[in-house]
DNA sequence: GCTGGGCAATGGTCTAGACCATTGGTCCAG
DNA sequence: CTGGACCAATGGTCTAGACCATTGCCCAGC
């Protein structure tokens, strides 16, 4: 397998090849069918295990497979769908035939760093609310959310937490606040080590990172979330409606809930 | 510089050690300053070469650095801000300072795939009008989007946009049509060599995939666009406003344009 | 002064291999 | 029957190196 001059003289690398080779393989298979080992590519392919990692790699952070080590290489299950306005995790999945899930894997009061003070409209390490949880579908970890709160403007969090109770059911039932705008980003990050072992991914697998400051009805800030999804298992979704002026595109918009 | 065993004797890969490093040098500095060539930095920290193309990979993955062969590895610049309602690709990048521009690179009438004619509302291989664009930010290329419409319904599109005029104002002043609803979705992809090409990124980059499927008035398909952005060059952004019913989270919400 | 060629420096692709960590299955002993 | 040890198979990390493609600079020739 040699890097083939194109009509156009473009190079395309083995490990392109291959990986567009396994694509076509592998497209259509049922989810945990197997592929086969990188030893096996290796040889069938006569190209180096090198080689054959790389395209596997890439198959991967597309979400087409997934690499188990000691087990091998199966064809992944599909991505799944998340609205952007995140209307709700639990909704969203059910919806898909999923059984959602979440666990609480770390509550701690903390001092606020630049970003979260910033986001929270603090001064510099301010003491934080900061609770960072794992979400599931089928019990498959998706993401990792950390959301981060104002300690003084909301006490006794990580009390009414470890009873169980919902975050905005606390926000809303003993401070009255309910969060109603909120500016959200999306982009592409690698997964730190501690997230990867969350999820069950490698630390050079790309997540989507999705932020949020919301703020209630006085403009204030309510809180400050932080939610890696795993690129290789999330599309996120939006329905938008048109609202405003013309413009080079659809212009404007209200999402539906 | 081997892999630590830490507290909690989990092990952290040589490439994520010098990643970390490479990351705390670069962070503050400003765009274009040189980072040392990947063979120093092999000498420097006594590791192989692979392992610092690892590290380095990983840093272009997320933005932070730009390499180019034959020349160095350089600061990159910050990412750019998309809003999610692509209200305007033009008015973003100059919200932004940025000098938006875009070029045509390919423009035909062909067969529609699947999952064009699906989202078109068209039969296999109906006749479909593709149009092919990249996207500028101050001359470097940005996105590549590619925007299908149905033939018959938009017969001379070709023609029309070959002198200029912008797609949008076609559809309305030529056929009367304005998209008012749509769905879209983002999902991380692996850019394809032809894409890789027009934005100068390598073939294991990850871009932020959006596609739209907007509709008019009558609920007909107007449009069915893949937009490729640069995964270490964008951030999308949203503005939400809460307008439902209560749920886990802040609940539906509308685009502010 | 300008242009073209040569060369060094740089990142990109690839080979070959070693060793490690994880997993699951099999076998044996209690 | 159950649990533990062993082993093969698998993916993960890493070394060492070769060769290629690209870039920019310097020098020589016109």
């Amino acid at each position: 397998m040699t890097a083939r001059q194109s009509p156009r003289e473009d190079p395309v690398p083995k490990y392109y090849e291959l990986r567009q080779w396994l694509r076509q393989q592998i497209d259509g298979l049922p989810p945990g069918t197997p592929v086969p080992p990188e030893r096996a590519l290796s040889e069938q392919f006569n190209v180096s295990r090198t080689t054959v990692r790389q395209a596997l790699h890439d198959l991967a952070v597309e979400g087409r497979i997934i690499r188990r080590q000691g087990r091998g290489t199966f064809v992944a299950t599909p991505k799944v769908n998340q609205n952007v306005a995140l209307t709700s995790y639990t909704e969203a999945m059910k919806a898909q035939g999923l059984r959602p899930g979440s666990r609480i894997v770390d509550v701690a009061i903390t001092e606020a760093e630049d970003v979260v003070a910033s986001r929270l409209g603090l001064e510099k390490n301010a003491s934080v609310t900061r609770v960072e949880r794992v979400r599931y579908a089928n019990g498959e970890p998706m993401a990792v959310e950390t959301v981060y709160l104002d300690h003084l403007r909301f006490p006794g969090i990580v009390e009414e937490l470890a009873v169980g109770t919902s975050l905005y059911a606390i926000l809303e039932e003993r401070f009255g606040v309910v969060p109603v705008e909120a500016e959200e980003t999306i982009e592409t990050v690698l997964a730190p080590p501690s997230a990867s072992r969350l999820l069950g991914s490698d630390a050079s697998t790309p997540m989507l990172l999705l932020t949020r400051s919301s703020r209630d009805a006085d403009g204030r800030p309510v809180e400050y979330v932080r939610s890696l999804y795993r690129g290789d298992r999330f599309r996120l979704t939006a329905q938008l409606t048109r609202e405003g002026a013309r413009g080079e595109r659809p212009a404007g918009a209200a999402l539906a809930t």
